[in-house]
DNA sequence: TTTTGATTTAATCAAACGATTAAAAAATAT
DNA sequence: ATATTTTTTAATCGTTTGATTAAATCAAAA
């Protein structure tokens, strides 16, 4: 049997421009031919390998999502980390990662609007089920009446909010201040050391 | 000639459900029978209205846009207001704008990343040459020292992340929350006055 | 009533697209 | 060298989909 390696190898080139392709255009944009062409190799071998578009896309979305949270349970998980210092690993680890995959949270975003049962399903998001300490110390801190009396979920929300959307509207932040990719990703760095500090600065003043 | 109020209604009609499934699906995985079925009317009328799925989409995309930039450029241009008034001002009309329009934010991005020079020149937002005043007031608080000595950059994209963000996010957020429209909508109404604390935060102990 | 325009019905076209197949060719292993 | 597996080529099928057409129906205006 030929070339276990090889086997692998393009099975792996193949997924890789789908994940392109897909992550660029969307499912429905996304023409199988586009993936051929993409990956080098021709139509036919893409049913080859995957049965369907439908299944090359579900192995991709998996993929992907599992490496859009990957990383971040770990950190969010910890019981010995205090909160500012889960904060400050969340927003590095988050930023850096984007930085390498920019398409990463639309294609995300995108997937869960068109089907969101689906979504909830095929993604282990669930399943996880190490209690989340973090939740529980941000929880904690309200209690103690050391942040403002708001809901907690406005922290979360506004992590996450400081942390992606840039990377979502960054076409449109490119364009208003005719940045080069390079000049945006050093921005998007300053946001590794700002990021904690608004939060902090939410906690207290807020 | 009949009924010329009949003829801008269904007119209107289709539009206003084309615009529906466009939000929803976005423009390639959107038939033209669809945006029949949801407009009540048939397929051959869309073509008889409209030439093209390609000229409906353009008509719903510069509309969308217009919507969506309307009414923010009059306040951030305003000479006579401060700028913590224009912050409470901008973020209460957009949130409340979002309520109303939760697709919005998700189709603008998605229009601009699909074809981003289209995007820009179809849309007027470089026309409109009405001098940003906030940004001015931001640049001179950068000046004067009265702010971290950050790049005032932050302060935009912090505003617009905190905003529209949880529009973007909003499947994921009540899905996690097992929030209703109604609670995930009382969530974000709660920003409207925690927004402008959070920001005025940042441009102190930030 | 007649006329005119709006809307439906139904059928059809052509192109795009996902998928499949068989056979040839190339690459690799034995 | 032979056998086996991988990849290409080329053709084709069936379906979907955007678009168009002609004729029928309906509503309202004149």
């Amino acid at each position: 049997m030929a070339t276990e390696e090889t086997q692998q190898s393009t099975e792996e080139k193949i997924k890789e421009a789908a994940r392109k392709v897909f992550t660029r255009k969307g499912f429905a944009a996304t023409r199988t031919r586009d993936i051929a062409e993409e990956s080098g190799y021709n139509l036919a071998l893409i049913n080859y390998y995957f049965r369907s578009k439908e299944k090359l896309f579900e192995i991709v979305m998996f993929e992907n999502i599992q490496h859009f949270v990957k990383g971040v349970l770990d950190i969010v998980t910890n019981e010995t980390t205090e909160l500012e210092s889960k904060i400050e690993h969340l927003v590095q680890h988050y930023i850096e990662m984007l930085i390498a995959n920019p398409g990463l949270p639309m294609f995300v975003l995108n997937t869960v609007q068109s089907d969101p049962e689906q979504f909830f399903k095929n993604t282990g998001i669930n399943s996880e089920n190490r209690p989340l300490h973090m939740v529980k110390q941000i929880r904690q801190m309200a209690e103690d009446g050391k942040m403002p009396p708001i809901n907690p979920v406005h922290i979360y929300v506004n992590m996450m909010s400081l942390i992606l959307f840039p990377f979502l509207g960054a076409p449109m932040i490119k364009h208003k201040g005719s940045m080069s990719d390079e000049q945006f990703n050093a921005l998007m760095r300053e946001r590794i050391i700002l990021i904690p500090r608004w939060i902090k600065a939410m906690l207290q003043n807020g």
